[in-house]
DNA sequence: GACCTGCTGCGGGATG
């Protein structure tokens, strides 16, 4: 590389901060961190920074714009620093603190753990920079809405950290409102900083943040690159009681009623499996459901157990108490090595120490989280990541018909992996409509101000803040909503504020969040909050259950206080952890899985289970002829394999039961027909070609669009335009109807040159 | 076949 006619970025920095460097013996800066230091002190643009986990992307971020509030002191925040979690918050106020002390930047944090007294100190001598959520951003406007401008109005940069966590959700929504809040306190230019170690498409991101503004951003991206070691490992499950597990896994529970173990033979297989390739190892092992953690845990601790070794096993996900998940944590910054069973509580950047290997049991729900937790392993230069996936299906009945012979988890599995190696990860969502935010967000500017009139609000939220894709249209019948559930009210003099039922919740100690939560029962072992478990409950005095990998027996219940005394026991049985509905599969993951079905290669990280299960599913397919067909049948039944995204999926399943009047059901990648043959259904889909209906009359048809927590006081047509956009793709599916219609009429050889070709 | 996240001010009583 030639030598930069440049000064070496080192130097840009302020002094303090080069002897504080100097103090840490930091030999060498990354490259991601020179790039942003010379952004930072000699451009203008916003950034977004890209690296692993612990590639260093917040000093990146943090050492030039550090350099540049060095010597101020008080009289407003200079930087804010905005984080999906409080833990993570905590893990940066140590490090910010650190890099802080020879520079005399005060650093201040704000989250719901944070006392009083360092709040007032915030307030009243606001200054250096604020580490905060989303949520005390929005209990700032709420309760200390006077301050505000002292606070803000010398704010010159804005840190956002995980930013793969926002985009797509209602937080995310959220989190782009009150940011555009607070730079109108602010007096001069706001500069953002992003930081994320997968975003699937940084120019989506950037799009995300600032719409409109896609130049604004320079975006620097680490190229280091670890070695991976990947290994898929593949289950099948019999169905047969006769080949439940040995005894050898209860021996010791034969004595306790309700002990009865659930699991399989293939179960059993999996656990002695991950025994052997983790015991002794710090690892984190993931799993897609609480329920399946708690249930693989307790099968781990037993064959330790079994084998009078002792427990390395530990558990981490959000129904375990906040004690219970310290554990969890400190055990993993431990010399000892830790097995620990966890959820995406762990995915995100919180600080765990040094993570030998990976697993993940089931198919994951995305690339890019399988991505993030393949990137908690091997976080220093040198050491490779290693990933071991574990997928279990069903055995098909032998005589069963070819459509159960799939194995669609294996499919998404491999699909997943190939993404993986291909260096793709679904890209951020950018353009969803989350009304249910905006009516939050209305309610919000209302009590800061004490009232406001619309087309200030119109101004302040739409045209110049956080909902742009909302028109005048949409927001004054959001409006007209809001006033109708009484929300809202309009005074004689045409100001807005507060309704009864708006002034009650704006009141509500939840009003800050704006995602839904449901009910929970603590779980109390003398005195001892284990964690929660959630209703509906068949939790009676004397039944069991597993949590925290350990198994209990509820002694007592109290349906007031919400809460289940448990003495530890030796039956048990995993609770039920109610869930949300189908998570969507991107519609590329689905491409992957057809295009994998109908090749012969076998990766090379397949062990020879999966290899048998994937030879079994492509002679399926191949005997079922769905190369040339997405058609199968067996007696009444049909299955239509689309190969299309949940969106397209669902939009297809919509026209053909609401439109067409089919019956029809939803099958994890294949849409299901009773009495309706191949013809019968390619007849009815093309007909309906020439008038499909708009997403949004389509969503009409559906009986349950509320999705978000503020979607009940929208009227049904404001429900069903969210629904649209976000749930149901009528163009994808359109244009799956227009390729099948149009193959109908041509030979088998045409059609089998059409595959090739499409592969 | 889902996972995760987050949130107040105040008054009353005990303690140093």
């Amino acid at each position: 590389m030639l030598p930069s006619p440049e000064p070496p970025a080192f130097t840009l920095l302020h002094r303090s901060l080069q002897e504080q460097l100097y103090r840490m013996q930091w030999t060498s800066l990354r490259a991601i961190q020179t790039a942003a230091i010379r952004e930072v002190l000699l451009g203008s643009r916003h950034l977004l920074l890209s690296a692993q986990t612990a590639g260093g992307k917040t000093e990146a971020a943090f050492l030039p714009i550090l350099s540049q509030i060095v010597g101020d002191h008080g009289g407003g925040v200079r930087a804010l620093y905005v984080s999906p979690l409080r833990a993570l918050i905590n893990d940066q106020f140590r490090r910010l603190e650190d890099l802080c002390e020879r520079a005399e930047i005060p650093v201040h944090r704000w989250h719901g753990d944070v006392s009083q007294a360092a709040r007032r100190n915030l307030v009243d001598r606001p200054g250096g920079v604020l580490l905060i959520t989303p949520e005390s951003i929005e209990s700032l406007f709420l309760n200390r809405s006077g301050a505000l401008n002292r606070i803000f109005g010398r704010l010159q940069w804005i840190v956002v950290d995980e930013l793969h966590a926002f985009p797509g959700s209602e937080r995310g929504a959220q989190l782009k409102s009150l940011l555009y809040r607070v730079e109108a306190r602010a007096q001069k230019r706001v500069r953002l900083a992003a930081l994320s170690a997968t975003i699937g498409d940084p120019e989506e991101a950037c799009r995300w943040l600032r719409p409109g503004a896609p130049d604004a951003f320079r975006i620097i991206l680490d190229d280091w690159e670890r070695e991976i070691r990947y290994q898929l490992r593949g289950y099948l499950r019999t169905g047969d009681a006769g080949d439940l597990v040995s005894p050898e896994w209860d021996d010791d529970l034969t004595d306790d009623a309700g002990a009865a173990p659930p699991e399989t033979e293939a179960d059993g297989r999996l656990a002695a499996d991950l025994f052997h390739a983790f015991y002794g190892k710090t690892a984190l092992v993931f799993a897609n459901s609480r329920a399946r953690l708690e249930f693989y845990a307790d099968l781990a601790r037993r064959e330790a157990a079994r084998r009078r070794l002792p427990d390395r096993f530990a558990v981490h996900h959000g129904s375990l108490s906040r004690a219970e998940r310290e554990g969890a944590e400190t055990a993993l910054r431990s010399d000892t090595p830790t097995v620990t069973f966890c959820s995406s509580t762990l995915e995100l950047g919180i600080d765990v120490g040094r993570i030998q290997e990976v697993g993940q049991i089931g198919p994951p729900w995305s690339v890019s989280s399988l991505l993030q937790r393949l990137g908690r392993s091997g976080r220093r230069e040198g050491e490779f990541s290693v990933m071991r996936l574990y997928v279990e299906e069903n055995e098909p009945p032998p005589l069963g018909p070819a459509s159960e012979r799939l194995f669609p988890h294996l499919l998404q599995a491999v699909a997943m992996s190939e993404l993986v190696l291909d260096h793709w990860c679904e890209p951020p969502e950018v353009d969803g409509m989350h009304l249910s935010t905006l009516v939050q967000q209305v309610m919000s500017v209302i009590a800061e101000h004490g009232g406001a009139r619309a087309d200030r609000l119109y101004e302040h939220l739409v045209t110049r803040g956080a909902f742009r894709n909302v028109d005048q249209a949409v927001f004054v019948a959001t409006l007209r909503s809001m006033g109708v559930a009484d929300l809202i009210e309009q005074t004689p003099d045409g100001d807005l504020i507060l309704g009864v039922v708006g002034e009650k919740l704006v009141r509500r100690f939840d009003f800050y969040a704006v995602f839904q939560t449901r009910e929970e029962y603590r779980v109390v072992c003398q005195g001892r909050t284990i964690g929660t478990v959630q209703p509906p409950l068949d939790a009676e005095v004397g039944s069991y259950l597993i949590l925290a990998g350990r198994r209990w027996r509820i002694v007592d219940t109290d349906v007031q206080r919400r809460e289940l005394q448990v003495l530890p026991s030796r039956g048990g049985k995993v609770p039920y952890f109610p869930g949300a509905p189908d998570p969507d599969v991107h519609p590329r993951v689905r491409e992957k899985m057809r295009e994998i079905l109908f090749q012969d290669r076998l990766p090379a990280y397949l062990d020879s289970s999966a290899r048998d299960m994937l030879r079994t599913a492509r002679a399926a397919a191949r005997e079922a002829e769905l190369d040339r067909e997405p058609f199968f049948q067996a007696g009444n039944t049909t299955w239509w394999f689309p190969w299309a995204g949940s969106r397209v999926q669902r939009a297809l399943w919509g026209l053909g039961r609401f439109i067409a009047g089919l019956q029809v059901e939803e099958d994890e990648m294949a849409l299901v027909f009773q009495d309706s043959t191949p013809a019968d259904i390619r007849a009815a889909y093309t007909a309906l070609l020439p008038n499909l209906p708009a997403a949004e009359a389509l969503a009409l048809r559906f009986p349950i669009l509320e999705r978000e927590k503020y979607d009940e006081f929208l009227s049904r047509e404001l429900q069903a335009l969210c629904f649209a956009g976000r749930c149901l793709d009528v163009t994808g599916a359109a244009a799956v109807i227009r390729a099948f219609s149009s193959r109908s009429g041509s030979t088998d050889a045409n059609d089998e040159r059409q595959v090739a070709n499409d592969e």
